[in-house]
RNA sequence: GUGGGUGUAGCUCAAUAGGUUAGAGCACUGGGUUGUGGCCCCAGAGGCUGUCGGUUCAAGUCCGAUCACUCACCCCA
């Protein structure tokens, strides 16, 4: 009989592997919740409708990537590509532009894009993601990346940058859009099959093609940088020099494009070279007509998306590994010895003192492997002599130090023992 | 959706030009005189060689199909 396979592009995180991820979502949550980031969670599936009118139509994301069906009563729902809309979607249903306090928002968890995996890319992959809604003042723009960079170094993420751009607001967009295309149809045959197609879906694409050709083309293009309107100028400029200021640095990317429809003004990306084919490992930008073109109110948006895989497997090639508690372990030998050792297991767990013991009736030599093998600090042996003795033996697993410790009253004295062996630990 | 690579033990890999009972390291279990870990030694367990079909006296090895994984393109986190 052929075992069931998880779907293709969907991974357990097995519990080898969890550490790194409790250690990001928890870095996360200290840090956004001290910006004032209050989590939300919404769920994994919605309307295709809400991602179609928000990601935009014409966009590979909702073209091809989405999985959509329709449920029992054939209403069409999709399994969330991305969690801004969804978050945009809660504040809107629940009016929360009336609660003073909820402005700003983070939330974590799974995506779902129908594409073919590689190397840092999934059908279910996990994000990070913020949003803050009704601040247009461009400081925010740049408190957001900051923070992302406080966040980055808390991590010890090393080898990323910062890349910004512009583009623009839909007043000025649209003019540079029909510029662009004139000047890439005058060169229409020079570019590749993609980019011929690009040329007339999405135009802005042409600028992040990886074939040279184009490259070189582009490069007389005239640039959205430079058409954007007063204000947009204005903005940016602004976003810039509170960077500055914050000492945050980025490189500005004029011709970074965004695959969603929805992002006006600033936008940015943290990138690497370190993934293979994948170099952002988190972006984001404004979306200030968002809101509106969803039903809600006007109200301005802002927001940035983190890929937790990309960033966990940069954090596994700097290979950091983080500490763990003190473990002590229980050899027994003996039915009676297991039975009062059984008790002190759990006792050890509710005092707060991670223990394991051995259930089987193991030699004293396996036992000791066993535990050495689980790295555990202290081992408590307990036998008939020392249930005679009403003592147990308490070793050192480091020191190789063994002493007498009595049964009466061995957990808070434990307790003790391993407080002051951290202590002193923790000086040396 | 398109192209390349790879499928042998839990993991990493061997197996001469097709040729007996498919091996090794790590991991696992037990043991190396009474009840003491890491190193060392011994033993054990663990495989329908991804699946199906074809060629052959003979297939892990050659051919075809299929599935899975992987890398890349498109695009993105």
């Amino acid at each position: 009989m052929e075992s069931i396979q998880a779907i293709k592009g969907m991974n357990d995180i097995l519990p080898d592997q969890i550490h790194w991820w409790q250690r990001v979502e928890n870095t996360a949550r200290s840090i956004l919740e001290n910006f004032g980031y209050r989590e939300i969670r919404t769920p994994v599936l919605e309307k295709t409708e809400l991602f179609s009118r928000s990601i935009g139509e014409n966009t590979d994301i909702v073209e091809k990537e989405m999985y959509t069906f329709a449920d029992r009563k054939g209403e069409w729902l999709t399994l969330r590509p991305e969690a801004t809309a969804s978050i945009v979607r809660a504040f809107i249903q629940h009016n929360l532009q009336a609660d003073p306090l909820a402005r700003k928002f983070y939330s974590t968890g799974p995506m779902f894009r129908y594409e073919r995996p590689q190397k840092g890319r999934y059908r279910q992959f996990h994000q990070l993601d913020a949003e803050v809604f009704g601040v247009e003042d461009p400081m925010l723009d740049a408190e957001l990346m900051y923070m992302l960079r406080v966040f980055l170094e808390q991590l010890g993420l090393s080898g990323v940058v910062l890349h910004i751009n512009s583009l623009g607001c839909p007043a000025c967009r649209a003019p540079y859009r029909s510029l662009l295309q004139t000047f890439l149809l005058q060169n229409r045959a020079t570019f590749c099959s993609d980019c011929q197609r690009r040329l007339h879906v999405n135009p802005l694409r042409v600028f992040d093609c990886k074939v040279e050709r184009c490259q070189k083309i582009i490069e007389n293009a005239p640039m959205l940088l430079d058409s954007i309107c007063e204000d947009c100028r204005d903005h940016f400029a602004a976003v810039r020099s509170y960077l500055d200021r914050l000492q945050t640095d980025y490189e500005i990317n004029p011709r970074m494009v965004r695959g969603l429809d929805y992002y006006t003004r600033t936008t940015f990306e943290i990138i690497t070279d370190r993934l293979g084919a994948q170099n952002a490992v988190g972006g984001g930008g404004r979306y200030d007509g968002l809101m509106r073109d969803l039903g809600g109110p006007d109200l301005s948006g802002i927001g940035f998306a983190i890929g937790m895989e990309r960033l966990i497997l940069l954090l596994q090639q700097q290979r950091s590994e983080p500490q763990r508690s003190p473990l002590v372990f229980l050899a027994i030998l003996g039915d009676q010895a297991k039975q009062e050792g059984f008790l002190i297991t759990q006792q050890l767990r509710s005092h707060g003192i991670e223990a394991e013991m051995d259930y089987a009736r193991h030699s004293l030599k396996s036992q000791m492997r066993r535990a050495d093998k689980l790295a555990a600090h202290y081992v408590v042996i307990l036998g008939d002599e020392e249930m005679a003795a009403g003592a147990a033996q308490l070793r050192d697993m480091q020191s190789k130090q063994q002493s007498s410790i009595p049964l009466d009253g061995l957990v808070p004295l434990l307790k003790e023992i391993i407080r002051n062996g951290d202590a002193t630990a923790a000086k040396n």
